[in-house]
DNA sequence: TTGAAAGCGTTACCAC
DNA sequence: GTGGTAACGCTTTCAA
């Protein structure tokens, strides 16, 4: 049986307030009491329930987070960031996965709420109206983050979506290119993806460039090689940019198997510099999202809340770069 | 405030015990008040306090789960293996990252202890003789995964390194290949390399072909690249054979870096089928090793013997799978 | 079928 | 400084 608090008390010959307030370091407690209360600590491996502890102080120290699948790379990246931030402040994650289950995030919300997280940060796909039901009903700090679509009711961290897009364009358009396609992902609504259509657009415009913009089904590596092929057979550009990297991993992958060099016959662009866009060959020119950061911030949101410091702004808005590397070069 | 049991009996003018009995069906109670209490239940939107549940019950329904880093793929990929299979069961992940460090590992093995999880999984790339001590204090169930060293005090779950490498090896000969390079992880007695090179230097004798074995720091893209360089330089095979897919797509790089095609001028194959060996053109051929499935078994390990049912073998071989693709083919 | 009460391992308040 | 004890929210005997 493992040791108890009662089991150092009785062994060390004092009251358990007064094991407790040496474990704690809360109130002053005798030299001497507090070396023979140690000695019985160590001898016995005493180790605090933290579960009792919670149950008291209303404390857990956990914080729930919902992704929707650790397989991408970029929300692995998100977790880092929110792990590495919550453990200097003794924070924990319980961790669950959705795989795009709608229902799974409310089933989760309610769970971890149940297992007293004290703020829950839910990176999610989908628009979900019964959020809000839960987030009111819990009143604990809550971030939502989302790469499609943008709620103003929850706090949330992003970058600005239609500068980025509109800087990679201008430094494509620098670099000689007049024919810039954009590929663009066709969620229907997608209140994330009308900003970056904005940033296309407006640098077009400024420089009197015709647009053209394909629409995809969806942001997978498949829907890029099917707007790549569209993109070839129209003949319609020097330089693809792509809303999301994978889709650009797709055109990357597309070119590579129609042999069609990249930069020398055309340009490829992403947008959030995610774990392959580094490592694939031509490596991916992208506009690099912190994502570490974006978990890092959250979390550092929750706490300051935990701690009463009501965050006045609900979005949080990050810098981005643009990360130039092998795909992209001027124009032949 | 949010609604406790006594909060419900009160409102429905019952017992806590009857409460109880309802919101866990463990006992029978009289239809008029069970039906009286679930609506009381549902009017306060009570549910229970799995802390304090778990307080009584020691039943906390945690699994920690110890990582080095959840950037890697094939960790991302254990980790969805541990929590799908962990939820049918109805038990939650709380995760920890280590990012190498040999304290951490000790560390969070204490923490998730005094958090009261149920077992553990520790996914580590060293041999740390501490950890010994804490899993006899603890008692828990507990498994450990490691690529590299092979420890058999605990429960791991592998694949058949020297089959895989054999098979592969075998593989490439068959293609007609007689130049086959092994590039091999030198980490100072890595009780999980020697195996594999054991099967290579098996299929090799077995066609009485020279083996040419190259070293390597560690497994990164970096000293694949290395590898590459110094195979080429002394133009020594038609095939590299990577004990790493990471230390592959290093060696992919080079080639690409250098114009040497693959697979027309080299072959290359790798270990571990990683996410990117899949993505990155040419695509890799490589072992397959089920990193889902090791996830899976190593926490429906844990369950069943929570369950009392004792595993008798500490390891579980799992089979693995020669993919090919397109980095392989005969030599020219 | 129901309720009272003990107990899980702590913390925190109140006396002394 | 120290000890006694209520309380946290729940499950589980034990009686009725």
């Amino acid at each position: 049986m493992v040791a108890t608090i009662k089991d150092v008390a009785k062994k060390a010959g004092v009251s358990i307030s007064t094991v407790s307030r040496v474990v704690n370091d809360s109130k002053p407690v005798s030299p001497e009491v507090k070396k023979k209360v140690m000695e019985t600590i160590e001898e016995l491996g005493y180790k605090p329930n933290e579960i009792a502890r919670t149950l008291v102080t209303k404390k857990s120290y956990l914080i729930g987070v919902i992704v929707t699948d650790l397989g991408d790379s970029y929300i692995a990246e998100i977790v880092r960031g929110i792990e590495e931030i919550g453990k200097m402040y003794d924070y924990d994650i319980l961790l669950c996965s959705t795989f795009g289950d709608k229902d799974a995030e409310i089933r989760y919300m309610q769970l971890l709420n149940t297992k007293q997280v004290e703020g829950i940060i839910l990176i999610s796909n989908n628009i979900n109206e019964e959020i809000e039901t839960y987030t009111k009903s819990f009143k604990r700090p809550f971030v939502y983050l989302n790469r499609y679509y943008y709620d103003d009711r929850y706090a949330t961290v992003m970058v600005d979506n239609c500068e980025a897009a509109y800087e990679m364009t201008s430094y494509l358009i620098n670099l000689g290119h007049r024919d810039i396609a954009y590929v663009s992902n066709n969620k229907e609504d997608s209140s994330l993806e009308k900003p970056k259509l904005e940033g296309y657009s407006k640098a077009m415009r400024e420089n009197e460039l015709k647009e053209s913009v394909y629409y995809t089904e969806g942001i997978s590596m498949e829907n890029g090689y099917e707007a790549a092929r569209n993109i070839v057979e129209s003949k319609s550009a020097t330089a693809i940019f792509c809303g999301y990297d994978e889709a650009a991993i797709g055109v990357l992958g597309y070119l590579y198997d129609n042999g069609i060099k990249v930069p020398e016959e055309i340009s490829v662009t992403g947008f959030g510099d995610i774990l392959i866009a580094s490592i694939y060959r031509p490596t991916l020119t992208t506009i690099k999202v912190p994502y570490y950061d974006i978990g890092a911030v959250s979390i550092r949101r929750i706490i300051k809340e935990l701690k009463g410091e009501k965050s006045e702004e609900n979005k949080m808005i990050l810098p981005f770069q643009i990360q130039k590397r092998q795909s992209s070069s001027k124009p032949k």
